[in-house]
DNA sequence: CGCATTTAGTATCGAGTCGATACTAATCGG
DNA sequence: CCGATTAGTATCGACTCGATACTAAATGCG
């Protein structure tokens, strides 16, 4: 019983997010998959703002993300960078309309506002909610999208000094913060 | 920047319930808005399986939903009763079929499963949600559709015996769970 | 009562998402 | 060097959703 009420919590807060994207997208004439794309691209890191990357984060098709990516080219939100490596590759960077956009559209304020309402702070309920994506993403075999930070490749030289210990690059104290799509969580007891 | 972080993982879990919805609903040819129709006629009262209600409760405009009761009828998992006091009401009634579908589908079992793994048996997540539920459904002028019971119309005659304020009619315990569109919570301190 | 207003629900249309399929081009692996 | 894999694009059809317009029943106010 308690599993189909928070099932249905979840839900029905999700539908509200959606509703409130849908608003927000509105005004800039974008749907909320729109502003999900432009949200992710603003805070991955230099590895994970490609299409093949967003089309795991978002968890749909590659044609359905490759759709999306030139809707927001053709409005200007983002620019496509050919990778300098791989050929096949392009990187996706927000122009300053784009994160002008975002700025001004999410979160929205009225989840800024509700949210301001809950007791401390809610980073308990970070931490659980946390807790049940990875759990559900696990069980979907899906890539989790962590804070670089987090990864347990990730690997401190020093104060303020680190490195990726998969690309052997080093990273800054930005850089730990972005997420990634090669994130794997510290397994527990670590 | 809390606020970010809850906001992404909301949104990332509704995205995820939501692609979990979709392949569960493929194997009736069913969409998510389907099987959250079927949910929520499952666990409304006798006052609020109507589309109007369960317009409010999706948060789409009735034409909309007029459309998704439509295939739904046809699927036969729902029938049409004419309201005897209104006669511009109807009545939305899961048939067996409906009821099956939804028993088969939701909540997913991966999401069940998930949840499993969680510490604490989530009454503090429920009840944590239930209120950033509450305080986002306040923000947008919309109604809460909480359980009967809990409503501050809701009146206690005896055990087992219950009434409710606005309708005047007795009350069963099962009535007292059920969802209403009429509900309002209880003010906190009474 | 009588008539305008409101409410419940339906019908239709267009814009847009999304998955499926098929395709090109570049890279990788033996 | 050539088949297999990977990144990305193009196109099509099914479907959602909002907007608008509509009918029918109830309500309210003079």
């Amino acid at each position: 019983m308690a599993v189909d009420r928070l099932y249905a919590l979840l839900e029905r807060l999700g539908n509200l997010l959606r509703t409130e994207e849908r608003a927000a997208g509105l005004r800039h004439g974008l749907q909320p998959v729109h502003l999900q794309a432009l949200r992710y691209l603003q805070s991955c890191n230099r590895y994970s703002n490609t299409p093949a990357a967003l089309t795991e984060y978002l968890g749909l098709t590659k044609g359905t993300v490759s759709q999306t990516l030139l809707l927001l080219e053709e409005k200007g939100l983002l620019r496509k960078q050919p990778d300098t490596e791989d050929r096949r590759v392009v990187h996706l960077l927000l122009t300053e309309d784009g994160r002008a956009v975002l700025k001004e559209a999410l979160p929205p304020e009225l989840f800024k506002r509700a949210l301001s309402g809950l007791p401390g702070e809610g980073e308990v309920l970070e931490a659980t909610l946390t807790g049940l994506l990875r759990a559900l993403q696990t069980a979907n075999a899906q890539r989790s999208f962590g804070a670089c930070g987090t990864c347990k490749h990730f690997q401190r030289e020093g104060p303020g000094r680190f490195r990726c210990g998969i690309t052997k690059e080093p990273l800054s104290r930005e850089d730990s913060q972005l997420l990634c799509r090669e994130h794997e969580a510290v397994p527990p007891g670590a």
